[in-house]
DNA sequence: GGTCACAATAGTGTCAACGATCTGCGCGTG
DNA sequence: CACGCGCAGATCGTTGACACTATTGTGACC
């Protein structure tokens, strides 16, 4: 796991420090790190070349955001999502995006209609090639632009890190036989309230999505 | 932790070594820290008589609660939440509190509904006799008792933490005039609903109370 | 052969001191 | 008299060493 570029004294460095916090998440999330993995500070101060001080407060942090968590006096692991939790999150989501998904329908302009037009097309034509892998990609490209569109940074901001914790599972989701069939028209439902401008009707829409979703989760396990 | 018996000579010390983190949101709940007054390591470090690297990671941990905010290289201050914040907050909580809400009325058992009895008497007295102070105390109290029994972890743990960030302005709200004769028939109309084991009812009621909460934040400002 | 005390190891938690960075203020200059 | 410059104080951020706790392995003893 060390992989390391090798001792990075030659020039290359971290070329611009990104926060501790930031990389290791993005290592949890891409699958580098695994749930219930423990995360060593002096490994991770190794791996990043940061001095361990930094990745204890990089732990701290990813800790209250809920990514990973620390037991007393032996360190810290990758929490482990459990799926009574990921439907707990899911729940949770129908208040903040029906909110998020309202707000957009009530502020998008005409540029943003055009924009959500292509992302719409995209959708069906992901679909329509079955790339799921895309089509993964292009529903985080849609809830991440409903929230930009709400203008709410509140629901926002929990909503990324709810995202972050249940990831996992959302990929898992996505490779789900029938899934993508089933929920895709659920996203253009949203995608045409939206542009439409009818927050009553976006809201319904993002609510009956999540809503299919709690239901798949409950059967997976 | 490392202090024995012996070393704790002057008796002063605290006796259960509290966490910082606890003490310093007491304290900014409890107002003695004002929004935007600078929490200065060293000096907090010197009042509750806890290392520097303590307070330190107290701060991490409230800054990423969103009670605190920390400018690089120019340590922390208690975060002030506007009132645009405020009705963001709120906006937040008509969702999480109405899922609460309804998970509640569907896991109420014979005793808790005794218990809920007891709170709704103690609202119409505190309400009957303006005791606007027992009141919101008492407003709280509900709204854990919900949270509680709603046994939904996430959506309690998000509530918590919005609960803390606008303090300041429900209070501010509490003493509103004309506020609490408004709010107190919403709140019974709350617990009625729970114990009537009605989940359609009871999620109704708190969104009627949080819309109620929406528009008087926005009269304010 | 199984179990307990005990020592070795791994890793976190704590600490004091040092270096870096920002703020405010006095001083010189145009 | 206004404005920029630089120094001094305050405070954060970092470092390396050390203390403390949990875990694992080992050997004696039953």
């Amino acid at each position: 796991m060390t992989m390391t570029l090798t001792s990075d004294t030659d020039a290359a460095g971290p070329p611009i420090p990104r926060d501790v916090a930031q990389q290791i998440r993005e290592a949890i999330l891409g699958g580098e790190f695994a749930p219930h993995q423990r995360l060593i500070e002096a490994d991770l101060s190794d791996r990043f070349d940061a001095p361990r001080a930094a990745v204890r407060a990089a732990l701290l942090t990813l800790s209250s955001e809920g990514l990973v968590e620390r037991l007393p006096n032996r360190g810290a692991r990758v929490r482990a999502i459990s799926v009574d939790e990921a439907v707990e999150i899911v729940e949770v989501r129908v208040g903040l995006e029906s909110l998020c998904a309202r707000k957009a329908a009530e502020n998008v302009d005409d540029e943003d209609i055009v924009s959500l037009r292509a992302l719409r097309e995209d959708i069906a034509s992901a679909i329509g090639g079955g790339d799921l892998v895309a089509y993964s990609r292009l529903n985080q490209d849609l809830d991440r632009r409903l929230r930009d569109l709400s203008g709410h940074a509140t629901a926002s901001q929990l909503l990324e890190r709810l995202r972050a914790q249940s990831a996992r599972h959302q990929f898992r989701l996505a490779f789900h036989p029938g899934r993508a069939a089933q929920s895709a028209p659920e996203h253009i439902a949203i995608i045409d309230a939206v542009i439409a401008r009818d927050p009553d009707a976006a809201e319904a829409a993002t609510r009956t999505h999540l809503a299919g979703i709690v239901a798949v989760l409950r059967s997976l396990d």
